[in-house]
DNA sequence: AGTGTAGGTAAACGTTCGTTCACCGTCAAG
DNA sequence: CTTGACGGTGAACGAACGTTTACCTACACT
């Protein structure tokens, strides 16, 4: 079956982390010519199931970067094999846009447990964007660095904590955004 | 400076989506000689900047798909400038265990809005894994697919939903878990 | 029985690959 | 002033590259 060929293939792109060249395909796939590598890429290509540069070299297409999306949980959770799974999506492209000013951060208290941000959750955030009102932001008030939502009301801005027994915090004169919160990412163990 | 020649690379590489040889390096950084380049490569290889595989093609290592780890929010954050950002991780290996077997789910209701899921977030399953004591599960309950924590007490399981106003789930014959959650993913726009 | 197609072997092609060698400025150290 | 290290140019090497052509089954379809 062909999708065996495929699966081989992504082995290959994850354990060498690119793309196999034909004769290293002929090798993997147990052909011993490498035109029959040649002809399986052929048709793969013309499947969509993969792609090839302006040289001819292989590229890591959507089924090489990419997760299958089954749906939403309360619509139901339909089974892989049963509908075709057009849907996909690359974690990365999804979640860093600038890559350049991206960082990860830990958290570490419950300060921000309203706000569904745990203990333990890696935070994404992007230093040198400037927050909209709203947005969760890493800032420093009075030397220490913490984690708010960045309010804007007209020209004011002032920091609010997502526990509300907390007031809100407006600077006097220095209010530095280290960073804006782009995404929070909770694995379990 | 060198580290310029390592973000055009970088730039390179996620064009691309693959290194670039030596022909391309020396036009992407604009030498004349390809024997620049090959320099080039082998100062950045000693300085653990790139990596090459057995045959010399250069490979993606941390710097082209990790992101620096700042530290803890509590704890502060401190610029990147100032010390060594020695600490990366790349999100796809953190994240996905098993690939063949992990798809993506979009929450839809507030019904495990206690355990820090909020609608929206995505989460990252895992079809066929079977769960421990404690781990959310996405399971069919009287054909419904529902979301809960998955209880074991001894040999009797049963599933809990995150509201502690609903009872528990005592299913009487059949208990599919559909997958695992693995991972909560929350992207704010 | 004859025919066409799909998927394989085998060999050859020009091109590009990684690598090496010889050579040349610039600049700091002895 | 001389020397050596460094970073670059330019040309050459064999090996591997993607691609093409020719040929060979096995099998489905008239």
């Amino acid at each position: 079956m062909d999708s065996h060929y495929l699966k081989q293939i992504q082995a290959f792109y994850r354990s060498h982390k690119r793309m196999p060249s034909y004769s290293e395909l002929m090798a993997v796939v147990g052909f011993r010519s490498k035109n029959a590598a040649y002809k399986l890429v052929e048709r793969f290509v013309q499947r969509d199931w993969l792609d090839k540069d302006a040289k001819g070299r292989l590229l890591p297409g959507r089924l090489f970067q990419d997760l299958p999306v089954l749906g939403t949980v309360s619509a139901g959770f339909p089974s892989p094999a049963d509908e075709e799974l057009t849907d996909t999506m690359s974690l990365d492209a999804y979640l860093i846009g600038n890559k350049e000013a991206t960082y990860i951060l830990k958290v570490n208290g419950h300060s921000m447990i309203d706000a569904g941000i745990l203990p333990g959750d890696m935070l994404l955030v992007e230093r040198g964007a400037d927050p909209r009102d709203g947005d969760i932001v890493i800032a420093q008030v009075d030397r220490a660095w913490t984690m708010k939502y960045f309010r804007k009301r007209g020209a004011a801005v002032f920091l609010e904590a997502a526990n509300k027994d907390y007031q809100p915090i407006h600077p006097q004169e220095e209010l530095k955004i280290a960073a804006v919160v782009r995404a929070v990412i909770r694995k379990y163990h």
